[in-house]
DNA sequence: TAGTGTATTAACAATTTAGTAATCATGAAT
DNA sequence: ATTCATGATTACTAAATTGTTAATACACTA
């Protein structure tokens, strides 16, 4: 795990202090930002490997950062995880709709973090991206560039193909339209706003069942 | 995929009949086991080429039986995959650490089932460059460099043979157009866009059927 | 309930990509 | 020397993919 960077945006020093200390004991660099406008300017200028935003924020919520984020190119892969109260039931939902990986909640021991953001690495380790990929009724074979619904063969577009292979390949995690831009068509790129709502449109019809759910004003999810 | 062996262990004898019978559909010859020492016994009795373990069995659990199948030789090129409920993460990693190929979640409906087995033994036919390769109605015999459709004998040219046996290596995967250059023309040579879809066309004239699909954007694959 | 922003949809246009047939170059066989 | 099969190229055609547009539909807010 050594050499990981890690960015913690939170506007309690006590907290920041606390959880970096035991982050770098293990191995990991740190970097720290009391605020959402800072927590960008330090993403953007050290390109952690994970990023873990408080909710609560002065001058940007983490909601709103990790939106920002997300939607530039050099972020897509980066884990971005939120800090949220216990029971802030709310937040947690809103976090994954705004492409957040995970969540932690406070008050957290710094074991528990230590041990959770070890965890995220080691989950994030294995992205194969060309494995096939196996939810319920579906299948997608890169290798064969087909789909399953069913043992069905679905025969899919290459960007259709694409299009769903990325969402699928994290289930439940909303992609930002900007996101899927920057993917898939590539950032140079540029196509009409609804070029990815007439792609999603014909998956759906192809396979006949609506596993993409639309977040509206945000983008597009894949659920099994 | 005719005359492979399967053994199917679980100890629900319902999911055993519905899997055997539909396996049995499909030209597989199942040999079932109720629990992890029958399992054993007539794995080592019948040599199967696929074994499917449920990870909770009476007498043996599947990852047992796993572990002391992976540990003689005759089973060393064996499949062996487990069913798990869909979100056993731990039986996952428990599994593939045991020696395990893949993983089936559980709840299954036939069809799916077929079409996973069909892919494993697509996985698994092995790659030997001069190897017969036989597939329902093609044989496509390297040494000889003939092709036998249904037992008549077709000659293709150099290339268009070793066009075909390429892609017959490994029937229902794709290979990309620069794959395909890279093995047949070497990566020095260049040849125009459309050299590798005339000598396609070729193969798929002479042969009479039509087991090559086009991906479009991506490439060819064979289909039996 | 009208108004706004957003997504869905279908029809269409543009573009990309593959299929085809004719042609040429090469070299082996007659 | 001529014929023939192979393999590559070309220019053209056909088809599928991909992107755009414009007309709704939908949800939310004022």
């Amino acid at each position: 795990m050594a050499g990981k960077k890690i960015l913690i945006a939170d506007d309690e020093p006590d907290i920041l202090e606390i959880i970096s200390y035991n982050l770098q004991l293990h191995g990991y660099e740190v970097i720290t930002a009391k605020d959402g406008d800072q927590a960008i300017q330090k993403a953007k200028q050290s390109l952690p490997d994970l990023i873990i935003l408080d909710i609560m924020m002065p001058k940007k919520n983490g909601i709103e950062v990790c939106k920002i984020l997300r939607s530039q190119p050099e972020f897509a892969d980066t884990i971005i995880v939120f800090l949220t109260a216990l029971n802030d039931e709310l937040s947690h939902v809103k976090g994954l709709e705004f492409g957040a990986d995970d969540f932690i909640s406070k008050p957290i021991s710094p074991k528990v973090m230590v041990s959770k953001v070890n965890s995220f690495f080691r989950r994030i380790s294995k992205p194969e991206s060309n494995q096939t990929i196996d939810l319920g009724d579906i299948r997608i074979v890169p290798e064969e560039y087909m789909v399953y619904f069913k043992g069905e063969p679905v025969s899919l577009a290459k960007k259709e193909f694409e299009l769903l292979s990325y969402l699928a390949s994290k289930p439940g995690r909303v992609f930002l339209r900007n996101e899927i831009l920057n993917r898939i068509w590539g950032s140079e790129v540029i196509v009409g706003d609804r070029t990815i709502d007439v792609h999603i449109r014909k998956i759906r019809q192809k396979l006949g069942i609506d596993c993409i759910t639309t977040v509206k004003g945000v983008g597009y999810k894949f659920e099994a």
